[in-house]
DNA sequence: CGTTTTCTTGAACAGATTCAATGCGTGTGG
DNA sequence: CCACACGCATTGAATCTGTTCAAGAAAACG
């Protein structure tokens, strides 16, 4: 098997300030594998043996509830470890990855986390900033979803989803892969009925504009104001 | 100062299978205070230099939104760490910690996390699993809140409340802690109005006690079909 | 004993869901 | 290459769950 180029993985976050050797050495138990759109890079429940580092596309992480209920808990952008049940001291995946686009990315057996920890603390301190991050990001949503409306919700998660995964287009900013209206909802706690009314109306008012598997943000300073409630009197 | 003993914390989770002088070590550079009820251990916001252990008592976790919207993120039980913003790179706390009863706490500077995990890993570990359930419940809690009914999440955290602070009765099982109709509100995404009249109905059914503060649980399994949404036809 | 906090309960209201029907795009297979 | 089917999106109407508003009762506290 071919070694991995360290040019992969320099630079990014949990590797800043390591130098070629210590990629090496990373990446000489790391495999790389391409999951096409809709596949899963893991599923929950399933016996966690990898951990997971997104080399490119984005992958959607969804928790299904036992009546069939999906949550999306978050989407995960390139140079982000993902997957990482083994430094929550957790045996079984919490939830799904589902790769949103084609992706590439990275995976070590678990058995190399606490051997790469000891080596590279640095890596530790990143991965635990990572997990606080999202656990700080899971309370903001458990707030948001007592005490927001469904418009701020929806209108904080598209600002939430361009500033992670924006693209300048003529129109205005692009959300880089495809998500439906059912995306949004299960993002937002709501039906994609309502979501559709609200792009609908919002549509109107130039702030979005729509299309299949579309959002194109032409306004985000409205949305701001929507999400703040700063819009009605 | 003297010195706090070894007894103090021998055996809880966060420091099993460490040995007297370990503890001894532990234990040189914490202090130990007492918070009278409703005190705060500190506050949402404000600069995290220390680090938690709650010896006895219970401790709400409060989050307030710029609009002064309250949810309750968490109660703490003996025996538990907490704010340890430092093991997730935080320099403030994203959160209140106030005793909902009189409570004794166990205090070290940040500067002894780093080495404390170096000496103790056992200890690291342990708190990141800590912070990982914590994750997991969170986002369990945003799935509960996006998919189920006031009345399922009422169910439901009362259910968690008897597990975690349930103290056996003659008439049943009762939370071991102050507890306001408000806060069950704070803990589930809805209004004190609500919890009030589902209690009353409760009541009626026999399935619970109330009281000015105070909850009492007669028939958790009545309680678990409602959570789970069994008793709808 | 008055004041404050907590709790209860009715009535009106509203935001969002549910139900239902339809339209539109896209990809596929004949 | 076209037709068709499927997935995605839109939109109206009815419904409902839970909130909001309002008023008051009961328990604790100084």
């Amino acid at each position: 098997m071919p070694m991995l180029d360290r040019s992969l993985i320099s630079g990014m976050p949990p590797f800043q300030d390591l130098d070629g050797e210590a990629l090496d050495r990373i990446l000489r138990d790391a495999r790389s594998s391409r999951y096409a759109k809709n596949a899963a890079v893991f599923e929950q429940e399933e016996e966690a043996h990898s951990f997971y580092f997104l080399l490119s596309g984005h992958i959607r992480v969804v928790r299904t509830a036992p009546d069939g209920h999906q949550v999306i808990a978050r989407y995960i952008n390139e140079g982000e470890l993902f997957g990482i049940a083994v430094a929550m001291g957790r045996k079984t995946f919490p939830a799904s990855a589902i790769a949103a686009i084609d992706c590439v990315v990275l995976c070590w057996p678990n058995r190399e986390w606490t051997e790469l920890l000891s080596r590279f603390p640095s890596i530790g301190s990143s991965a635990y900033e990572t997990i606080g991050n999202r656990l700080q990001d899971t309370q903001a949503r458990v707030m948001e979803m007592s005490t927001a409306q469904v418009e701020q919700r929806i209108a904080n998660a598209l600002l939430k989803l361009v500033k992670q995964a924006g693209r300048k287009t003529v129109d205005g900013i692009e959300i880089d892969f495809p998500i439906t209206r059912q995306d949004i909802a299960e993002m937002t706690g709501t039906t994609l009925h309502t979501v559709s009314r609200l792009l609908s109306a919002w549509e109107d008012e130039g702030i979005v504009r729509g299309g299949r598997q579309k959002v194109i943000v032409r306004n985000p300073h409205k949305l701001l104001l929507i999400a703040e409630n700063h819009h009605r009197k």
